[in-house]
DNA sequence: TTAAACTTTCAATACTTTTTGAAAGTTCAG
DNA sequence: CTGAACTTTCAAAAAGTATTGAAAGTTTAA
């Protein structure tokens, strides 16, 4: 297996895992490009090499740029626009799961209170089964929630380390 | 807004958040209906309740098992088969993600872990800088899974104490 | 052993998401 | 200004996933 393979087994794995997260298959390869790139490419850079369309190629760039784990960058003498990756994998690891709490969990989140609230009159055994259900989960989740906006806010090392010692 | 609409909502819910988790709405939908349900359900009772086919309610509720989130249940004096679910959520949420990571992160490791040793050997700069580039996200990756693997297999209360403790 | 009661399977169909590419929009050097 | 170079949009088409339900399979009481 020469570098080219191996860099093309890299995309198409970053590709299938996106894919099974619930990321688009597209974005998750055109990042893997960026990451193993060695120079900064353009749109159609990326659509040659993936071969995939401009609109596809165009949406994903954007999608990564909004996630903030691509960058632009100029290259003098040339109009066009050029993108290099985010090579911390922390640092877009972080993004990642930063985005997808806020769109995802916490509208369940606000579910969740407000059913629990909904349901805290109600008096009937059923009623006081359901409250317990929804308190628990609700409990859980804002546990977690908060556990992971501490990790997220604090730097790599330092928490990590300590997260390990404990934990081994 | 009545218990059934609650209960309803609370079904709903879970369903959106297992779609863009990767889990399949009936599926996620199943498992709430059997947390919310005070008493064992049969098939039809699904079938009926969510109006979804018996095909759909029976492969829901297999792989429910597998995941080992609901139980069967038999009644006395009854040859259908009821279903209830697993209500200690840090229960269900370990095995759910044990079960995830074993099935999508683990083999993405293995690859890692080959295309390092593959490039290891190769002496050009671009080779060498590719080797870095995955060897970071495979280590990153590594003490991750095995942050994951410590959580999974220890108890709730003693260890998230521990972390929140240290977090906050 | 039978047949009724129940569970499982799977090809066909419906639904959702992704991708395409031509057209519209924008920018900027001359 | 102008038009060439580049970026963005979006409706239509393709690809991918989930769901259905009839048929096949299994179990059990009598």
């Amino acid at each position: 297996m020469d570098l080219q393979e191996s860099k093309q087994k890299f995309i198409d794995t970053w590709g299938s895992l996106g894919s099974e997260w619930g990321i688009n298959k597209s974005v998750a390869q055109v990042q893997a490009l960026l990451l193993v790139s060695s120079t900064p490419l353009s749109t159609d850079d990326i659509m040659d090499t993936l071969t995939i369309s401009r609109g596809n190629a165009n949406m994903s760039l954007r999608q990564l740029l909004d996630y903030g784990i691509i960058y632009k960058k100029v290259l003098a003498g040339d109009r066009k626009e050029y993108f290099v990756a985010e090579k911390d994998v922390w640092k877009w690891a972080v993004r990642i799961a930063m985005m997808r709490k806020q769109k995802e969990i916490d509208p369940v989140m606000n579910v969740l209170k407000e059913l629990k609230e909904e349901t805290k009159k109600i008096k009937t055994p059923e009623g006081k089964e359901f409250n317990k259900t929804v308190d628990d989960i609700h409990l859980f989740t804002e546990q977690m929630s908060n556990l992971a906006d501490k990790i997220f806010t604090s730097n790599r090392g330092e928490l990590l380390l300590k997260l390990l010692k404990i934990v081994m």
